[in-house]
Parts: structure tokens; sequence; C-alpha cells
DNA sequence: CCCTTCTGCACAATCGTTTGCGCAAACCGC
DNA sequence: GCGGTTTGCGCAAACGATTGTGCAGAAGGG
């Protein structure tokens, strides 16, 4: 079922049976009638040249690496499939890893995906401790961030406008008459979380509001901590009207909290959430929640990661910020 | 950083390199001092073998496909979770391609992860029309169905009992009162919507009650189309009482329907649906689910796969039946 | 001291492609 | 009928690993 066995087949050799089938027949001057012929039996016969002595031959697998946190995340599922499309469009395909918010499992997917011999990488970073990913660098793959950034990386990266998104959704709260918002953040080392914080508390200062501690807070992204902080805001006093979640996973938590302690939203509490998700609207009231631009960012990573790869510089680029919606 | 020049620089031939990095030196009886040497050099220069190489020489990837109709839908990212977990347990890696639930991507997906010379395939067929599908039957590429399964293709498979999941839930929704039980379907070529109707139906029998055709209503896997069915279910006079969704995408098309309706789960109408949901709990009152024993399903599929891969027969598995929960 | 046996490793073929180079036949003009 | 050009294609060497076979040198026996 190989190139080679085809050629014998016909009587012909490998070396033209290949410039054949990689379509570059007339190229090398293949006389039409013997193109015919091979094409015909390929065809025929269903035979594909072997990727893998391909890519070994060419040095080159058209394969980038994509590895995310979490694949059953919205978020990252969508980007995934952003990815995906887009590398497909342009004759890539994709090896998706799912690093499970761990460091070394992270590390493990590099490994693997180098030993593939990918031709890039796009890294969405579970963050905090980047040690792991200084052979990475060293080894001179074209790299692309994205969503997360580890700025001490100096790599191209793709990312949502975190700060005006928070912020806008701060001026939002404001501008419906709350003076008291908190905000549930997740992992604090994460850049996504950092920039979201950081316009939190500019749209509170800009609104002539104290940024109070207590109104601040999370650190684990994980939805039942959320809760445990949720309730714990709902519970001061007086309690905020409104609540910040900065992702999605910790608006859930959120709202169990809410739920809990017998509140509804908006009534008793507004909550106001980051990530677009599909039940968002489902919810009554529904949630109103602040969408990323995950197509954009998947098709602008692949776009980064194959400047990067084809000689053809391009620089990294940046996003749409997340724009508030229902 | 190959194999090869980690050789040349040792002064050693890359037959030897090569078996002590597979760990089996002692097997050729490599001097231990060969071997620590070898290993020392290759661990400062990050010697890795490549695999594309090795997977020429061997005949072997040692790598899976799993072929998933929509990775943004939960259930199935679950899925690839835990088909990821159980082949990477068993040294395996697995190539994740999402066919968008379009035969013709499906087709797409197959090519190219033969092309790539995956050891065995994992596939969630889209359903209806299989045709695309006899050149990988005839590739004899070891092959298992999961959760959907196309019958006419003779291959292992691995299914949840979707016939008695259905059957109980109509049991549950009998023993609460209810006589006039609506069921919303979903694609009628799919093996699992199939069972689950024949498990509706049967638990009406069951129950003494009349199979409504009107009753039985969708057709498309979609939820814009649930909800449209939805919303002339409703409009019945009388009212369905209850409505069971068969999947995950439907509910969410009901419970729009719902809503818009102005009516109120579970006074006007219950709901009952297919799937687990991370935001099930979160309605008001939370949305009672048929959770699928997805991890199990993901790891027999990965064993019933490698059964046939290595030459340990083991036959084909099936699962647990889905079970109801809160 | 020679012959055998064992130890420790190298040689070379192989997996299935791609590609630079080169060679034979056909054709052309004179 | 001979040199030169064109046409059409094959040879063989890569790519980077694995592995059966074989070959030296050391060790051991008689």
């Amino acid at each position: 079922m190989n190139l080679k066995s085809l050629a014998q087949h016909l009587g012909i050799s490998a070396s033209t049976v290949s410039r054949v089938l990689s379509g570059r027949g007339d190229e090398f001057r293949i006389a039409k009638d013997t193109q015919k012929r091979i094409l015909d039996e390929a065809a025929a016969m269903g035979v594909r040249p072997d990727e893998l002595a391909r890519s070994l031959r060419l040095q080159s697998t058209r394969t980038l690496g994509l590895i995310i946190p979490d694949i059953s995340n919205p978020f990252f599922a969508a980007l995934a499939r952003a990815v995906e499309r887009s590398a497909r469009a342009q004759g890539y395909t994709v090896l998706l890893a799912d690093s499970q918010e761990s460091a070394e499992v992270e590390a493990e997917c590099i490994r693997m995906l180098i030993d593939r011999r990918i031709d890039g990488l796009i890294l969405a970073p579970v963050g905090g401790e980047s040690k792991h990913l200084r052979p990475l660098i060293a080894s001179k793959l074209p790299l692309t961030q994205v969503d997360r950034v580890v700025a001490s990386l100096k790599t191209a990266s793709v990312a949502a406008d975190n700060f005006s998104g928070a912020r806008e959704a701060v001026r939002l709260l404001v501008k419906l008459g709350h003076r008291r918002i908190a905000c549930l953040q997740g992992k604090e080392d994460s850049s996504v979380i950092a920039e979201r914080v950081r316009g939190y508390r500019a749209g509170l200062t800009e609104a002539g509001l104290r940024i109070e501690k207590n109104l601040l807070v999370g650190g684990e992204h994980s939805q039942a901590i959320a809760r445990e902080h949720t309730l714990r805001l709902l519970d001061l006093q007086p309690r905020p009207t409104a609540i910040l979640a900065l992702s999605n996973l910790l608006a859930l938590g959120a709202i169990e909290a809410v739920r809990e302690r017998g509140l509804v939203i908006p009534a008793d509490v507004s909550l106001i959430a980051f990530d677009e998700q599909p039940w968002a609207a489902l919810l009554s009231p529904p949630l109103t929640t602040l969408a990323q631009p995950v197509e954009d960012m998947g098709t602008a990573a692949v776009d980064s990661l194959l400047a990067q790869i084809k000689p053809e510089p391009d620089a990294s680029s940046s996003c749409k910020q997340p724009s508030p919606c229902a």
C-alpha cells in the first residue's frame, strides 16, 4: 500500500511516483501518460504517502502542538476548535494536549510534542513556576503563548485585553448604581487574572470608589473554592451589591453560593462574569458575561506561530478586548 | 541533538547508544561503564530519540486516534480526557480529532490519522451514512466505536446502556405521577438516540401508557431545533407534564423554550435530561440529569482497542447504565 | 601455545519517502 | 550520420532510529 510497492507494480521507479503524487509531475517533465497511469493506480489502490517517512525526510511534520490547561473548560474547548480550524485551513494539523492545570504534566506534554517533532507550539501555560519551560525556550522551537502569558518568557503571545475588559465591567456596574463591588479572582500568578484584577482596581479608582481589601477574594481557580469565598463575601456587613467573577469556573462557584444563601441574582446581588457560557442565558435571569474573542485568539495564535515557522516575519499580535453582552 | 551525534561525540556506535537508551543495555551485555557514560551524556545533552524515525523503523507509533463529533460538548470533552488519561497510563499518546458532526470531516480525519500511522482508532461516529467508513474497515486498522455505534460495522464497541437509562427515567417520571411524558430526541440515525427512544417507549408501555406520536419530537441534534420542537410541545392541548431530553444539547433548547413560554420547571412541566452538566445544579430548581459513566467508557474503549492491538484477545466490552442523580 | 568461549561492541540493512544528479533515447539541424 | 538539445526517468544517498549478524580481543582450558 505504499509508494514503493505501487512503483514496482507499475514497473516505474519510486522517485517518479513520488514526484507525481506530490503534484509536481510537470515540473519534472514526467510524461502526461505516465502521470495518469500513476494517479489512476494510486487512487485505485488507495495509496497515500506515509506521513512518518515523509516528515522524517523533510524534517517537517506540518504539525502544530497545542497545550491547554483543561479541555473540559468551554473556553479552552472553543479555543482548541478555533486553533484546529485555522491550522487545518493552512495545511497544518494540530496535536492537542491537556496539561490538567499541572506544571508537571505540562512539562511532560512539551517533551512528548518535541519528541514528535512538531513544527511549532501554541501554549496556554498553567502559570506560576516556569522553570520547566526553560528547555523549551532553549530548544528554539517556534512558540506562541495564548490567553495566559508568562511575561518572563520572551515569546510571541496572543491574549485578550483583559485589563480593559474588567475595567469596562466595573464601569457598567457603577453605571447601574453599584458602589460595593466585589471581585472573585483566580490564581494570582496567572497573567489573565492579574490583568483583570488591575482592570477591576482601575475601574473602581476611576469611579472614585475605595478599593477594599476584603472585597477582593480568591486565589485558586476552582469552583469549590470560589463558592467558599463567595459565601464569605455574602456574609459581610454590609453585603457587596455586585460581584465580578473573573472566569466562568469562578462564576459557577459564585452562583452556587448565592443560591445556598437563599439569595437571588440580581435582586440581592448582581453577578457579572468573564467568559461566554452556553448556559449563561438559561439562568433566571440570564447571567451577564464578558465574551472573549476566542475565535480571533485562535486564529491569531496560529498566524503568529506560522509567521515564525515560515520565514515571513509578522511579529506578535494582540486582540480585541472582551465585550459585554446580554 | 540526536542519537547518532551523541554516539559520535562519545566515539561509540549508534547501535550501542540505541540499546542503552532503550533500557536494554544489560540484555545486550553492554559494559556498565559504557552504559553510564551514555546515560550521563544523554541527560547532559538532552538527547531523546526521534519518535518519527523510531516509529518508521518499528512500524508502530504507540499512538491512538480519537475522533469525536464535537469537543465543545462537555460529554465528549470528558470522554476525551478519560481516553487520554487511560491511554497515557499504558504508554500511548492520543491524537484527537473533531469531526464537527460532519461525515465529510470525519472521513478527512480518518484519512489524516491513517496517514500518520496510528496504531488504532477510537471513533464516536457522526452516524447516518457510513459509506465513508468502508475503507477504514477494509484497512484492518484496530477500531473501537464508542458512545454512538454504527451497528452495521462489525467492530468492537463501547456504549452506555442507553435503553435501560431511558426506561429508568420514564419509570421515575411515572412514579412521580406523570402520565403525559414527551420525548425530545436527536438524530434518529444515531444508535444512542435510537436506544434511548426504545427505552422511552418501553418505559411507557410498561406503565400501561399509550405512545403518542406527537409527544415524540425532534430529529436534529441542535439546541435551536430542540427549542422549536419544545415550543410546539408546550403549545399542545393538553400540555405534556414532563419532558425527557435525550441529550444535554437538547435539554438546553428545551429550557430555552420553557422560559420563553413563561413557564417554570418543574411547576408547569418537568424536565429530565441525559448527560451530566456542570451547570445542571445551578438552575432553579436543579435539573435532573442522567449521568453517563463517561470515565468507564473512556477506559473501556482504550482497553478494547489495546486488546486488538496487542495480541491478547479480550473481546469488546460494554458499560454500566446511566444512573439518575439529583 | 593453540583453540575455544565469552564479552563488548560495530557494521550494515531496513523502515518509506524525497531529491540532486546523471543517463539513455529521441529528436533536430546541417 | 554526427554533435547537441530535449525529454523522460532511474540511481542512490539521505532523514534517524533499530537489530541480526559478525568480528575483534580477552579469558579460560588443555
